[in-house]
DNA sequence: AAAAAAATAATAACTTTTCCTATTTTTTAC
DNA sequence: GTAAAAAATAGGAAAAGTTATTATTTTTTT
């Protein structure tokens, strides 16, 4: 009997590394549609639907970030130290939002609600200096 | 010279009406879909955009209040007291989390990005008891 | 009562994302 | 090393959710 493989195998493409190489080059909090406008320069050849599949492969694997955005296109990170997002109401840029992280957030769900979450984005809504002008 | 006019003027229709009513009576998160659904049993001639219409402006009235959720259709919800919400990433469904409000927020961003902002929906995900079975 | 403004129904269009299918590439088994 | 199996791909269709368009109806203003 052979022994039980636990890791999911996937194919390390040159694809993939070129979606990798995408995100952590634009740093701009990309849509999927930028990076793949950025790949086809380079890369004709490479499909819409394969720049989603290793998207979302990259994410799960933690080597990206992907926000979820509530109004629009998501937006894939690089990833670095845990950070809040906000997305200007008037030109849609989003920009990092340093912050110790909100330490008792999992406490307190918990404590009233007997929920454990595994995840969440605060995303928060305003204006930037420059469209505040 | 006449005086001005500063508030927004809207009529009140009946679709208005049957929209707000719908999003009380339902009390479930409901998508626009759902909101659709119900009304048009009573009111057959009603249409998606005057839903969608409606929806919209009574959330900028803030007579209901409009959920946008990162990974799939708005949600619509009475107005109440402030809370917040987790979805469960199998059955989909919205639960409340009733919490007390994450007071030092505005001073939090303001602090350290010296940005305001104008509002922000945190949601959790996480797994409901009945899909943790 | 006539003109202007707002809301509507119906449908087209749009954006973002996922799904499908045939093909190619990579891995595994022998 | 070769054949079979598995994974990933390109291209395009399709799905989901929402907004925009247009002609018509309803309401308001004058």
């Amino acid at each position: 009997m052979e022994h039980l493989k636990i890791l999911m195998v996937t194919r390390n493409t040159l694809q993939e590394s070129l979606v990798f190489e995408a995100v952590n080059e634009l740093r701009n909090h990309a849509t999927a549609d930028e990076i793949y406008e950025l790949i086809v320069k380079k890369y004709p050849g490479i499909s819409k639907g394969t720049v989603y599949r290793n998207l979302n492969k990259l994410d799960r694997q933690n080597r990206i970030h992907k926000l979820e955005m509530p109004d629009g296109a998501d937006r894939f990170d690089h990833c670095c130290h845990e950070h809040y997002h906000i997305k200007c109401g008037k030109c849609g840029r989003v920009f990092d939002v340093d912050m110790d992280a909100i330490e008792d957030l999992r406490q307190r769900i918990k404590a009233t609600h007997g929920f454990e979450f595994t995840g969440y984005d605060i995303i928060f809504k305003g204006f930037c200096p420059e469209c505040n002008k």
